[in-house]
DNA sequence: TCGGAAAGGATAGTATTCTAAGGACGTGAG
DNA sequence: CTCACGTCCTTAGAATACTATCCTTTCCGA
């Protein structure tokens, strides 16, 4: 059990070496700035998550939109519902399979992209003001290596406590 | 108006290359997996946030605590309150500036430093595993900076609707 | 010294997201 | 064929965080 860490506990007491802590303020950050531009289309930073991956592809369900979202279904519910409300999409069902509830954006949501895509873009520029396009790449690699890590692991608990259950 | 790009819109559909959509992952997984340990002491991940600028230091105003989680006032307000409850803080006035309201761990609250501050170190391990010290250093690194790059801009923002005002 | 501005905190109202639970539909083993 | 289980979506209720606004107290310049 002799258990080898990178850092002793104290190290973390200072949230500037945590990386939660420093996930959390550029995600705060990103969302606040992307808001500042997609609300004058009176798209929130919340529906905007959504609209881009129907921007890949629509006529999904909404099962399949939240993984690829990366929310949980209820939230994707409560957002459909904004989002349809607001006139940026319609749901279809069909008779093949009665549960499945498929997405499709409106003519005037597909015209959006042209202007709301770029925003991200444009966050991106300013958040990676004076690094170099490796060091971006780099940055990038090791996030999505992070988020595999933890995958990883919430898999593991998962299965742990189904068979406990 | 020759604005050069580094990547094209297109290029950010994929939230996977979006470091706003990985930064959220990692932030959220992050949180989920410490609430796991952190529950069974009773405390949710949002009051674990305000405990841990509380470990480093006590005894300072809700303003100075709010800056140093990194959320605003309101939120500060709510927290303490349900820290208050479970009785891991009081707050305490002074004569000398009746405003202010100092916030002071109980006991109990010093105690759980050290069961639940190496939690945040065990997440860290699996978040980073596989990779080098150096990796997770310039990981780090480029956090900050891009955390730098969105405040820059946020304040930049802010002094020119300031004018405007 | 005194009146307006700033500082510290609280309240109200809203948005976003979650967990837990429930309901309707589909499927497959016996 | 049927019924138990799985799938897909929804509802209910709560936690977390925000913006906008307000109240009290303090400070400072004329």
């Amino acid at each position: 059990m002799a258990q080898r860490f990178r850092h002793p506990a104290e190290y973390y007491t200072d949230p500037e070496n945590s990386i939660g802590y420093l996930a959390r303020v550029v995600f705060r950050s990103f969302s606040r700035l992307l808001e500042r531009g997609t609300l004058t289309h009176d798209v929130s930073a919340g529906q905007w998550r959504f609209l881009r991956q129907l921007w890949r592809q629509d006529g999904i369900t909404q099962r399949e939109l939240s993984e690829r979202v990366g929310m949980r279904e209820p939230t994707t519910v409560v957002a459909l519902k904004s989002l349809e409300a607001a006139g940026f999409i319609r749901r279809e069902k069909t008779d093949t399979d009665k549960r499945k509830t498929y997405i499709y954006l409106t003519p005037h949501a597909k015209r959006l992209e042209l202007v709301l895509a770029p925003m991200n873009a444009e966050i991106h520029e300013i958040a990676t003001r004076g690094m170099t396009d490796a060091e971006v790449a780099t940055l990038q690699a090791m996030l999505r290596r992070v988020v595999e890590n933890l995958a990883d692991e919430t898999r593991t608990l998962s299965v742990l406590s189904d068979v406990q259950a």
